[in-house]
DNA sequence: CATCTGATG
DNA sequence: CATCAGATG
């Protein structure tokens, strides 16, 4: 078809663009309304991987909705993706864990003896977020600093040798935008200005569930969402002060300029199948290591979850 | 093995009952703690249906536990337990309904076209009875009459020429019977009296999960269920003093005595392989029309619940 | 170990 | 249309 003669890179040219039957892990972008963005596959789009020789460091990021479902369901253990993404560190958000269920999990990890693990204490089931590392931090911080927006397990770093890792995951802004102000005048600006402060000692990346479609291209219906949480102009612009404007690089966006991505896909109406989807999943990294980035990239085949993976290679 | 050997009709001989893997629906009594009680066959233990020259009526009962859960499981839709059953009346408990519900499921009864739902408006979501009919009832009644009983949709009353017949769930005593005053200082009472009333006028038959299993022989493990809900001294007394004593019959109790037989089966720890269960499902009728009964039964194959559905064969 | 609701996304 | 919790049985 001519979905399938487009699915390496180009430019849509008015064909139907869905997901190719044969390669169901290739994502293909939208015709409307996004007419004219570029295609993205993102196997075709992966840079050879580094040798052993370049030190580098490969960081996957995701949204799990709920780890304790994601490991019954079997669809991927942290084992298997372990075994196929060989990643150094994993960062988790919206685990909906409690801190009584984390030991077992603790134990399961073999071969990732580092793990840190923050819960919503305010909502049970809720929230969460955690770094699980096969590398040793040298240091470990839980939330900003800031009690009043500590209480529900949104934030986990941790210190390498050279780069701070941040995994977050930020307040959705809720039905009926109920909780817009609390995001964008709240926790965007303490998140950024907490970066900045460590940014003074080390390089940062920020990952995880931002909880932003930055702008039309990295959403599905962009018309349709101008008053969605995640779409509005208020958290858009927010995402530009608080990060973007401060001087943390979109690395996904800054490798494929042009290019639709997604990583998430509401689970009503199959909007997975259709890649009726958002990019609310990033990798920023502060500007002084945004050309030390190898590859940026989405693993939108490994499912389980509303949100898929993202990655990041980043040479040291 | 002596288990099948001893399935039709007789005492326990000191074999391991259990239930015959070849006739998964067949329930034997356990041989502890009640040796020596008889071993109920379902199968084997019915008397050959009436012929169609003798007028009766075929009533079935089913505590559903959740009904759009049970339709949605495709276990048995109505339709296929009235092909299977042939039933003029069924009785549904449990049902969870709530009354935006109603109209849908009404619509899916072919040839039943007289149905009649209650739905607790206190709690949405929680316990909820309903009669459904081939025959078209005189009249129809929903609750007892008395206000501060009738908010949790657990009577639903129709009169038909030869008697009326009551669908009721009673109040389970709940954990730390914590509801236990209510139900056998209220509810029991009321509905007791209710029937009596009633019974003036025509005999009267009540079916429903009862939650009381009557005496020792009601419940797989008596002597460990003292203080739970549905076999307390309080609960098994109050049966006998607001139902028994007030001249209602046991019927499936006079037809088998003796015999265990049982209804109900929790879910945990797989209570209905091991035939762990309890009889809380009842046809209790006039004295006057006791010996109208042409059989009091459980069909113990027919799943998708918690409770097996009851039947009730009345002679008129 | 099931059902349900209601919150949340 | 998923996850979770908590109530209820």
């Amino acid at each position: 078809s001519s979905a399938t003669a487009s699915a390496h890179v180009g430019v849509s040219e008015g064909v139907d663009l869905s997901v190719n039957q044969d390669e169901p892990w290739t994502i293909f972008a939208h015709k409307k309304p996004n007419d004219g963005w570029i295609v993205y596959n993102p196997k075709t789009m992966r840079p050879p991987p580094l040798s052993k020789d370049t030190k580098h460091v490969k960081l996957l990021s995701w949204n799990v909705n709920g780890l304790r479902a994601l490991l019954k369901s079997k669809k991927l253990c942290i084992q298997q993706l372990a075994d196929r993404e060989d990643f150094d560190v994993l960062c988790l958000q919206e685990t909906k864990l409690q801190e009584k269920d984390v030991e077992e999990i603790k134990e399961s990890l073999h071969g990732y003896e580092n793990s840190f693990w923050t819960c919503s204490v305010s909502k049970l089931g809720y929230s969460g977020a955690a770094i699980i590392s096969r590398i040793k931090p040298l240091s470990i911080r839980y939330g900003l600093g800031i009690p009043d927006h500590d209480t529900e397990g949104r934030l986990v770093t941790v210190e390498f040798d050279d780069f701070y890792l941040l995994c977050g995951y930020v307040p959705n802004s809720g039905d009926g935008l109920r909780r817009l102000t609390y995001r964008i005048t709240e926790w965007d600006p303490s998140l950024g200005n907490h970066m900045k402060e460590l940014e003074k000692l080390k390089p940062v990346v920020l990952t995880g569930d931002l909880n932003c479609a930055h702008e039309e291209i990295d959403i599905y219906n962009p018309a349709g969402n101008k008053r969605s949480a995640g779409f509005t102009e208020e958290e858009r612009e927010s995402f530009e002060t608080n990060f973007l404007n401060k001087g943390f690089v979109d690395t996904f966006r800054k490798q494929h300029p042009g290019v639709v991505g997604y990583t998430y896909w509401g689970y009503r109406h199959g909007a997975r199948k259709t890649n009726k989807g958002w990019r609310l999943d990033y990798f920023l990294v502060s500007e002084c290591i945004a050309d030390n980035v190898h590859d940026s990239y989405i693993l939108p085949d490994v499912d389980g979850s509303d949100h898929s993976p993202i990655g990041l290679v980043l040479k040291l």
